[in-house]
DNA sequence: CGTGTAAGGAATTCTGACACG
DNA sequence: CGTGTAAGGAATTCTGACACG
């Protein structure tokens, strides 16, 4: 489990990209922004940078939106998935400290 | 040999934020456009769009500026390796070709 | 709740040209 | 040759608000 895509994360996208990119309204885009659904960066000028997950973020959002999931219910199934996300970080370490030095056992 | 970085070659990032990546000024990015060393695509306002490969093309082109190569050496060295990577891709499919049918012998 | 829209302003980018060397 | 710059215009983005439902 290396390092990969080390450009998905990168906040360099303008909005207009990202508008073309998953179809959405530049409204759209802003509101799940207000909702706490997405995370852009600003530059220096004020305008939202967003990154290649951004984007793969934010049609993953438009779909559950046709389902007619509400935002705040998104929000919660976001902070659902970092929770597992730390959890799989957490016993990944574990699991490459005990393949070092031995599982502990007094 | 499989397909990574779907990212990499996509051509979604703006001049300005090229700017601030290679450290670049416009003025330097348009004329290694117009010097043929670098091809971005154009939005429909008419405004220019790089992908991450073309940024790290620029940091390539700056380096070699800086070391007194004139662009249209750069020009022909990138024009050599083009050909290089086309043989390459050529060998490539042939070897692939040879594992599945067996080399061709009469 | 989620989205469209008109409003006014600010930041961004574009081109062609002049300058220096 | 490679780059800075001032000029004027066009495209892009921003915010806050009103509207509908």
């Amino acid at each position: 489990m290396g390092i990969e895509e080390p450009y998905k994360d990168k906040k360099v996208i303008t909005i207009g990209v990202v508008r073309e990119l998953t179809g959405l309204s530049d409204r759209q885009i802003r509101y799940y922004e207000e909702r706490k659904l997405i995370f852009p960066v600003r530059s220096k000028g004020g305008s939202r940078k967003y990154s290649f997950s951004d984007i793969e973020q934010l049609m993953l959002i438009a779909d559950k939106i046709e389902d007619g999931v509400q935002t705040h219910e998104i929000r919660q199934e976001l902070a659902r998935e970092i929770k597992h996300h730390k959890a799989d970080v957490r016993s990944m370490i574990q699991g490459q400290l005990n393949a070092q030095f031995g599982t502990r056992r007094p």
